[in-house]
RNA sequence: GCCGGAGUGGCGGAACGGCAGACGCGGUGGACUCAAAAUCCAUUGCCCCUUGGGGCGUGAGGGUUCGAAUCCCUCCUCCGGCACCA
């Protein structure tokens, strides 16, 4: 018997897998199509560590298994080429943005053979290729076509360090995805993506969606959902003019306590609230403002309240009442009106900032109709209304609705439901993007420029610049084009997209990726989409898949498709940390690549080890010591199968077979339920238990050997996904059928073999386990009570006493409460 | 603060309300070897009694149940996300 030599095998099976075109995407006619894709990667610099195998070896095994089960299967991989990181690089060393993605994707590419993953690379695709761009522009002008493109002048959140204007979702918590560094705002023409209007339906048809409850969850709150009123307060100006200030609330019960107003230091019309001889504290007030970065302005510990009174005063509608105006940053610009009503009593913002600048606090809530008092802060909690005119004695729910029935009868307020979700500022000042397919003229404004691909012009330097230009700006001859519209000189738009509109999309285009005419088959695309299984970290709850899920709509909407999401089924996997516990990084030293565990224990071991290592969606600590025992399991399967009995005869010993069939039909059993419910690591176990036992009963393997046999072809065939190169070179030695074993159908296996004539029982008295019982796997419940009872050391417990209570769960235990 | 998730041996982790700790790592003892590595065998939650047992054990405390790691309540800790959204 010879060792088990992974290089050799897995040399000479990667060369004979390739001439085989052994994952070609299937075309049967008869077979039910199976699409699973992971996550569109970037290709960084950096290439692949073991990390980067926890995403691609799940999908990989789960693809192998469809195919194995007669499903025609779609497991692509493409590139989402464009973006910073590869710009970067190329401004700090001048080589071309593409031919730095062509050496990063070639090294993502060999890493991923490497591991044998399953992809038909005869799909490929690259993002940065005009033959795709192009469509992503096409997909920008149905936008536009659409109404859900635009262009606004306003404060965009914008990252110093990467000189880049940054969406909502980039830049969430005040800080830049790619950086970490703090965001600013500035002021800037952005074009952006209508995704407001589909606020509600990208929240209600989550439900649906068998996603992980916490990216769900994380979706639910970026759309933010709240229902309330608007109510309309006249402000009377200094000079006499009456102009209207609509604040948005949740709490119109509180109204009758509403002390003061506050808008934001971005409200469009602060200036004509303000009174001439508060102007310069407010216009000082609002540069100050501007000047906070996000982060400051958010951060707990800079919560402290600071605002200025505009010198005018709001007339509450429900009571007549004059209140003062003020300006103050913890009121937002983009959410509702950026302006409030402020009820100090009710609402701790208003409550703190009450307190600072000495205003009233009104008590109108009184929970459970008992007031709460004023004096230690604001209460939230819904009650009685107090103090509240005609409105005194609703409760706060009841209150609501009427208030707002009353406003809406007067003319001064309406029901209304608002979202937190703002629209998707796409407009970047980047080179390496794909350009915004529209022109600027004089004449016309902007004016689609249907001649696609809009092709990236080549250019000198793409250094971008502080005052947000972008080095396309500097490509003259690109720029200054004509109108596609009245023919006269006009000029380019000079932004690209945001990466994420590339990645909007993309699972589309697999389904016919050479399609040259339009950006996919509707046939294709009707027979693989929607995605069955869509797997990645979690890091994208709310961008890609937003975004995704708002392209798809629009496209459904546009009778392009006829779906209404994109990814049915999505899993997160969870990260691999260095050995030390910490995030695997180039500075920190810990990075674990798959070349060097390739090269040290084999592409077998490695996928088997990261299947193993713990559940598919924990954060676990890479250990060297683990990938080698796992290493050391393949070598006890080796020898095993390398011992396997020659000639099938009849088998000599019938309890023999009938034990192997019974632990071949569980590791069957449990494999194919644990691979579909993502539990690689306990279908490892599972055949690390059947390994163990074949090994323990290796002595008699020859007096069954027809059986063995057979369970060593099923136990190969199950582990084939997993392990792709060590079953394969096994199957071949032992002389199995087929071409291949990655082409053998998934095993059954037959219930009656899950069962054992006997079974072990536990007994118990009083729950503490005290006797062991064998009896018939059928027997009666009487009968095993008997049983039990006649146990001595039992009957020594109960020492002739009647037992009160018996219970018997038949094949697992008895119960003896005396 | 709000939302989501998790607390089980020395470690990673298993366990339809029914034998806690599968499987693996690590440890210990042994075999093979001149020796070592590799491999194989045995053992390995903690505590007590020499055997056979007995007791205690799933973050803490209560509850439901014949029976709870699992269900319910209260609390603590950790991880992830969001966070002045009116």
């Amino acid at each position: 018997m010879n060792r088990y030599d992974f290089r050799a095998i897995e040399d000479r099976w990667r060369a004979r897998w390739r001439k085989m075109d052994l994952y070609l995407t299937g075309t049967d006619p008869d077979r039910d199509p199976f699409y699973c894709l992971d996550f569109f990667p970037y290709p960084s610099g950096a290439g692949l560590s073991v990390g980067h195998c926890k995403n691609y070896v799940p999908t990989d095994v789960i693809s192998r298994k469809k195919r194995q089960e007669g499903y025609n299967v779609l497991h692509p991989m493409g590139w989402d080429a464009f973006g910073q990181p590869t710009e970067e690089y190329a401004i700090k060393t001048g080589v071309h943005p593409r031919e730095v993605t062509g050496r990063n994707t070639r090294t993502y590419k060999r890493q991923m053979k490497l591991i044998e993953t399953d992809y038909d690379w005869s799909r490929e695709i690259d993002s940065s290729d005009p033959d795709y761009y192009k469509w992503t522009q096409y997909f920008f002008l149905l936008l536009y076509d659409r109404g859900l493109a635009y262009q606004d002048t306003s404060y965009q959140m914008w990252c110093p360090r990467c000189r880049i204007v940054l969406s909502n979702e980039e830049a969430a918590g005040g800080l830049c995805w790619r950086c970490d560094g703090e965001v600013t705002r500035k002021r800037m023409k952005q074009w952006f993506f209508k995704i407001t209007d589909y606020s509600e339906r990208l929240l209600s048809d989550l439900d649906d969606l068998d996603w992980p409850d916490s990216i769900k969850s994380m979706q639910r709150n970026w759309i933010g959902k709240s229902k309330g009123a608007e109510i309309d307060f006249t402000v009377h100006t200094a000079s006499g003019e009456e102009i209207p200030l609509s604040v948005f609330t949740t709490r119109l019960d509180t109204i009758f306590g509403a002390t003061f107003c506050v808008v934001a230091p971005e409200y469009s019309r602060l200036s004509d609230l303000t009174t001439p001889e508060r102007a310069e504290e407010v216009e000082d007030y609002v540069s100050r403002a501007r000047k906070r970065s996000d982060r400051d302005r958010l951060a707990v510990s800079e919560r402290e309240k600071t605002g200025v009174f505009t010198g005018s005063y709001a007339i509450n509608p429900y009571n007549g009442r004059e209140i003062p105006v003020f300006v103050a940053d913890y009121v937002l610009e983009g959410y509702g009106t950026s302006a409030i009503m402020a009820v100090p009593a009710h609402d701790d913002r208003d409550y703190a900032f009450a307190k600072k600048f000495d205003l009233d606090v009104v008590e109108v809530v009184a929970p459970g109709g008992e007031p709460q008092g004023v004096e230690d802060g604001a209460t939230m909690a819904d009650g009685l209304l107090i103090n509240s005119g005609s409105f005194d004695g609703l409760d706060s729910q009841t209150a609501r609705e009427r208030m707002a029935e009353h406003a809406r009868r007067e003319g001064f307020g309406r029901a209304e439901v608002r979202y937190r979700i703002r629209d998707w500022v796409v407009s970047r000042q980047r080179y390496w993007g794909a350009p915004i397919p529209m022109v600027h003229c004089d004449r016309c404004g902007p004016v689609p420029d249907r001649d696609l691909p809009v092709e990236l012009p080549e250019v000198e330097s793409y250094q971008p610049d502080e005052t947000g230009r972008s080095p396309l700006a500097r490509a003259e001859d690109w720029v200054e084009t004509t109108c596609p519209s009245c023919g006269e000189p006009a000029l380019r738009d000079t932004n690209t997209m945001a990466c994420f509109a590339c990645s909007s999309w993309y699972f589309l285009r697999f389904a016919s990726p050479h399609e040259k005419d339009r950006p996919f088959d509707p046939r294709a695309v009707e027979y693989w989409l929607p995605v069955d299984l869509y797997v990645g970290g979690a890091e994208h709850a709310v961008m890609h898949l937003i975004y995704a899920r708002f392209w798809t709509k629009v496209m459904y909407d546009a009778g392009l498709i006829g779906f209404r999401e994109p990814f049915l089924v999505l899993r997160n996997q969870g990260m691999i940390l260095g050995e030390d516990g910490q995030k695997m990084s180039k500075s920190k030293g810990n990075v674990v690549t798959p070349d060097e565990m390739v090269e040290r224990y084999g592409a077998d071991a490695l996928r088997l080890y990261v299947l193993f290592m713990g559940p598919f969606e924990a954060d676990l600590v890479w250990s060297e010591e683990g990938i080698a025992g796992v290493y050391r399991f393949l070598g006890r399967l080796w020898s095993i199968c390398c011992e396997c009995p020659e000639d099938p005869g009849d088998d000599k010993s019938p309890s023999l077979a009938s034990e192997v069939r019974h632990h071949l039909a569980t590791t069957l059993m449990r494999v194919t339920r644990d691979v579909e419910s993502f539990k690689f690591n306990t279908a490892v176990a599972a055949l690390m238990e059947f390994v163990n036992f074949l090994s323990s009963r290796r002595e008699e393997s020859s007096t069954a050997a027809s059986t063995w046999r057979g369970a060593i072809r099923d136990l190969l065939t199950v582990m084939a996904p997993m392990t792709p190169f060590i079953t394969e070179e096994l199957w071949h030695r032992l002389g199995f059928s087929g071409e291949t074993v990655h082409r053998h159908p998934w095993p059954e296996w037959s219930e009656s073999d899950l069962k054992r004539d006997t079974v072990e029982m536990v007994v118990q008295v009083r729950g503490r386990i005290r006797a062991r019982i064998t009896v018939d796997a059928d027997a009666s419940e009487e009968e095993i009570k008997r049983a039990a009872l006649r146990h001595e050391r039992i009957a020594s417990i109960l020492d002739g006493k009647e037992p009160g209570r018996v219970i018997v769960v038949p094949g697992s235990l008895v119960n003896i409460i005396p």
